[in-house]
DNA sequence: AGCACTTGTTAAAACGTTTTAACTCTTCGA
DNA sequence: TCGAAGAGTTAAAACGTTTTAACAAGTGCT
């Protein structure tokens, strides 16, 4: 018996493989081995099968696809933002890389909020989704070791794997990738860059103990003390978020306090050097000559800034983000913890003091 | 007979429905009525299923569920590129909509490339995206009507549809929603914001006859000089694409030849606003002291750069975008197109010529 | 001619859901 | 006491692929 397609309400008819099997007056399992090309085919049924193909413009339902066998590849992403340049950075290294393996790329954003982070997980284990690559800055207390864990757990029981992008990692029994950044390292040389120019008093922006990427910065700065002997002055570390307006706030209420006891500033980000240089501006401080400014990032502000700053190997994190998650899937062993550097880019924000 | 759970290599479990049911003690069907949650259920029963769900972690596998009724529902979007911050912000305006009307989002770039662009619909239409969202720049000649009218129909047939977003309309008979925005309104304000404060000799950058948007801020520009009386001077006029670089590019060019014949510039985007700017400091013309700058976007980089420009509803594009495209679905009607306003923000870039 | 391959094709059984139609109890009104 | 209506549940039929196992038909070797 013929069976006929079926119209949807729209007007909407998609074509199934049976039509493109009957209109080549094949069986649809000839039609699916030809598609697929893994198959030993006869060129004459070829032609017909793809002639049919084209005709009914015919794509495959990868639903069923998915249901019968190959599955669907995919990789997740979920950031705080599209809009933050470092997590695009790092969402445009992880959408090249998974094309390039020929994976589709969903995305999903948190907003910063972790129920939201919980539901987008959720979804893309739903989705089935190869990897979930959560990326960003975290308050790493117990509390997020706990779901994290679940997370990786949950998703390695779905068959998929969690990649985590700039966070700190779990216990060597929690089935995740992590891919790191020396950010301690980072901060170590843009500070030392400051020391030798001359300065001592060296204020850093954006301290907040407990979230890891801060704190891993605020550590690089005071190692960077220790190794030239100076002391330091927790009154030159200042507590804020990494935001622009942060930035703007963290100088201009220094300031404005009568509190003009530094020489030179390391912002814990490019967004925080942007508006800390506003500030600075705005109390006719001149960068550098007569504050000297380095930012974290090396993102688009920077180079209108003229800043010297630390450049992240952003969209590479992305890319091994994907690498590995894909890499692992196959072998076994424990997953791998990866750590990319960071390297220093001079401009023209530094000076010596006066 | 009772079916046993199968173990994939990896050791990997997924529950089935068929497991909950067993474990529940009901038919799959009961488990899916009460999961759904439209049915009459009796308290007891839902119990049971319940705690079978929490026990056995189950989740809904979406290709099965797709196929036999519940389709997934997904957007796409389909860009030049992540990091571009225009991009971006439609991007995360997408998503932001898409989320709230409980749809995942799917993005997918191009890099500029049409071919990419066709393989990414192609993908996207196998994926059944409920909506698939073009956006950006674009050569409007023959060859583009064609291919989007031939996205546009084949979405339709699969019952998605098609979106863009600041790309011209196709004909009335096509099946696409379009988004666009006052692009030559802006540039008219940005124009005669210039014209008011007393300049005449107006360089715009940017030009590049054919391609929509560089189009229509052109128009807007010559529109402005026209209501003014101004004559234009094609020589005022410097093709470039929309990149800092090229803003650097196109003034350094000029100065360089002497041509120092112009008071003021409207660059058709903030970033080649920012290349120019540079380029302007480099040859010790302050902004806005000796010459005077807009820009077009209302992006990061205006704002460090204190920058009078125009600004453009990025995310609500993206957000109007999705809203529009799912609300059309359900009604019959020639599909819209909406149109929205863009409005200068002033900052410090423009001042009197001397 | 008989046998063992290879080549090309197919019918039918998955895959894991939702949904239709049918079935069994209750309950209630006459 | 009967019949109808409703509540709760289920068996079985979709959904559109891929894949397994089986089967023809052709080819080369003895």
């Amino acid at each position: 018996m013929v069976r006929r397609a079926k119209k949807s309400a729209d007007g909407t008819r998609k074509s199934t493989i049976r039509e493109v099997a009957e209109l080549a007056g094949v069986s649809t399992a000839t039609v699916s081995r030809i598609l697929a090309g893994n198959y030993p085919e006869a060129p004459v049924t070829r032609d017909r099968v793809m002639r049919a193909v084209k005709e009914l413009d015919y794509v495959a339902n990868v639903h069923a696809r998915s249901l019968a066998g190959t599955p669907t590849t995919s990789v997740a992403i979920i950031i705080n933002s599209v809009i933050s340049p470092h997590y695009a950075h790092v969402a445009q290294g992880v959408q090249t890389q998974a094309t390039a393996e020929g994976r589709l790329c969903l995305i999903g954003t948190t907003g910063g909020d972790a129920a939201r982070e919980l539901a987008m997980v959720q979804l893309m284990r739903e989705q089935h989704a190869e990897a979930v690559i959560l990326v960003g800055n975290v308050l790493a207390d117990a509390e997020y070791q706990a779901r994290m864990s679940q997370y990786a757990h949950s998703l390695a029981a779905a068959g998929s794997r969690l990649v985590l992008c700039g966070r700190p990692p779990l216990g060597p029994d929690v089935p995740a990738v992590v891919v790191g950044c020396d950010y301690t390292g980072g901060a170590f040389a843009a500070t030392s860059h400051l020391i030798s120019a001359g300065h001592e008093r060296i204020l850093c922006l954006g301290r907040r103990p407990g979230y890891t990427t801060a704190d891993a910065r605020h550590a690089g700065y005071r190692d960077a003390l220790t190794a030239h002997g100076i002391a330091h002055d927790a009154q030159l570390e200042v507590e804020g978020t990494f935001e622009r307006e942060e930035g703007y706030r963290m100088i201009k209420e220094r300031l404005e306090s009568g509190q003009r006891d530094f020489t030179a500033v390391f912002a814990f980000n490019d967004l925080i050097a942007a508006g800390a240089r506003q500030a600075l501006l705005e109390h006719h401080l001149g960068v550098p000559d007569d504050v000297s400014l380095v930012g974290f990032d090396d993102l688009p502000p920077a180079l209108d800034l003229n800043l010297t700053t630390v450049q992240l190997p952003h969209q590479e994190m992305g890319r091994t983000a994907v690498r590995f998650a894909l890499e692992h899937e196959t072998q076994g062993g424990a997953p791998p913890h990866i750590v990319l550097d960071t390297h220093l880019v001079i401009r023209d924000s530094v000076s010596s003091p006066r």
